[in-house]
Formats: structure tokens, sequence, C-alpha cells
DNA sequence: TGCATATTCAACCATCTGGTTGATGATTAT
DNA sequence: ATAATCATCAACCAGATGGTTGAATATGCA
């Protein structure tokens, strides 16, 4: 896994990293208040959050025994530009966006994003 | 892996894939060519190219005894649309992506693409 | 000090992934 | 018909992935 393209995308290819970052985007997060709306251990997403910090996807920084995990969307940049490559995708179709990520939002366990729409 | 975005995105993670990809956009192929600039059986090939095809970015017709592949990078478009919204990339910026083209292209195994530079 | 909280570590497990080889099916050419 | 070519299938393998649990390590608080 030399190249970043590969740790970026393989990070992105599971949902609950995905929701992970979605939920990053509201705000920044301890590690705890990541982990709640999921159906799954500390530990497990512990690990997630192992894996978008060596994409590049995500900062983490321990302040007390707290850990804060705050986006760093720049890590997808080189991954969109690679896409982008692959068709003229309209420049950023911001309704279809907020369709795919409503979507996204909702798949979240217990359905606590879909009180934004 | 019910979400697309997770097997769009679990396709991109391999390099081999993405260089398949990259010479679809030159031109459609055959499994047989295009396992060729590769040091690896044409079995594997066979099997990236499934993975691709299920993740609907490319499609395979069968003409006679040879498979044809060609890019479909619309499949690509509810990803880089997810991943926009984590950032505004410059909308389609040609001098990075040549860069990051040529950068995949020389990633081939014989470095034929190299020619093209 | 002693206890609770926040997070990770370590060991383990089932399943997926990416590769191999040899056999097989389908098509074309001699 | 026979042989060669194109591609997949089937069985197998090593290593990665995504999850678990229980113990360990910090840190904060009383």
């Amino acid at each position: 896994m030399a190249d970043p393209l590969d740790t970026v995308f393989a990070a992105l290819a599971d949902p609950t990293r995905r929701a992970i970052l979605a939920m990053l985007l509201e705000d920044d997060m301890a590690v705890t208040d990541v982990a709640e709306p999921f159906e799954m251990s500390l530990a497990a997403i512990s690990k997630h959050l192992v894996i978008l910090s060596r994409a590049g996807l995500i900062a983490q920084e321990k302040r007390g025994r707290v850990k804060w995990c705050k986006l760093k969307p720049d890590a997808m940049r080189a991954a969109s530009v690679w896409m982008q490559g692959f068709g003229q995708f309209e420049p950023v179709n911001l309704d279809a966006f907020e369709r795919f990520l409503k979507a996204e939002l909702s798949d979240l366990p217990d359905g606590e994003a879909a009180e934004t729409g």
C-alpha cells in the first residue's frame, strides 16, 4: 500500500468510516462520541479512526485524556482529482451532493442525523 | 456491501485496477491485452475485471471469443459527488490531473505508458 | 490515595482479498 | 477434425480486514 490513493480509497470503501467522516463534517468529536451512534465496540471504532488517520482523512489530537478527531478534507483532493479525469463531472452539483449526503447520514445506526433534514 | 459507494471505492483502492482504468481511458481493450503489461496471471486480471464490472466502472461485451472491456466513467459520479462535499476542490484542475494521471501511468509494470509523456 | 473515564493494546476469530495453478468451455483457424 | 486461442472456473493459499473481548495505560477527580 505505497500509493496514497490506495489508502484513501480503501478508507472510503467502508460505510462505517464514511459515516464517521460525515459526522466530523458537522463538528470535531471525541472518540467516545464518534462511537456512540454505532452498534459496535469502542475498540472497533478506534481502529477505524486509525485507518482514517493513516489515510490522512482525519487528524487526532489528544488533549487531556480525550482524543479529538477532526476532518482533514484535503486528503481527498488527490483522489478527487484522479477521478475527475474519467469524466467531466459537473463542477460540484450541490443538489446531488445533498441528496447523497442525506442518504449517507440516514444510514447511521440510530438515525440521529435524520433530524437535520 | 449494499451501498454502491462501497463497491466503487473498494474497486478503486487497488493499484492494478486503477492502472487498468487508466489504460481503458485510451481505448477499449480485450482481456488478454489488458493483462499483457502486468506481471500476473490472466486469471488474476480476469478477477480484477469482474470487480470493476460489478462496481459498474467498466462494461464487458463478448464478441466472438474476445471479451472487450470499455470504461463506464459515469459510475464514478456518485463517489465523486460524495467526495465533493468534503471540500471545495477547484472544479477540475486539469494541470493537477495530468500530473496525477502521468504518475499513475508510469506505475505500470513495464512502463509502456511513459512513452506518451 | 483511590476510583472513574477515555482510549488503546493484545489476542483471537471468521471472512474477504488477491494471487496461484490446472482444468474447462467456447470460438477461430488450419 | 484437430489444434490453437480467449477467457473463466475451481480449488487452494497467505495475508489483510473488521469485528470481538479482556487487560492495560493514561488522565482527571474526590
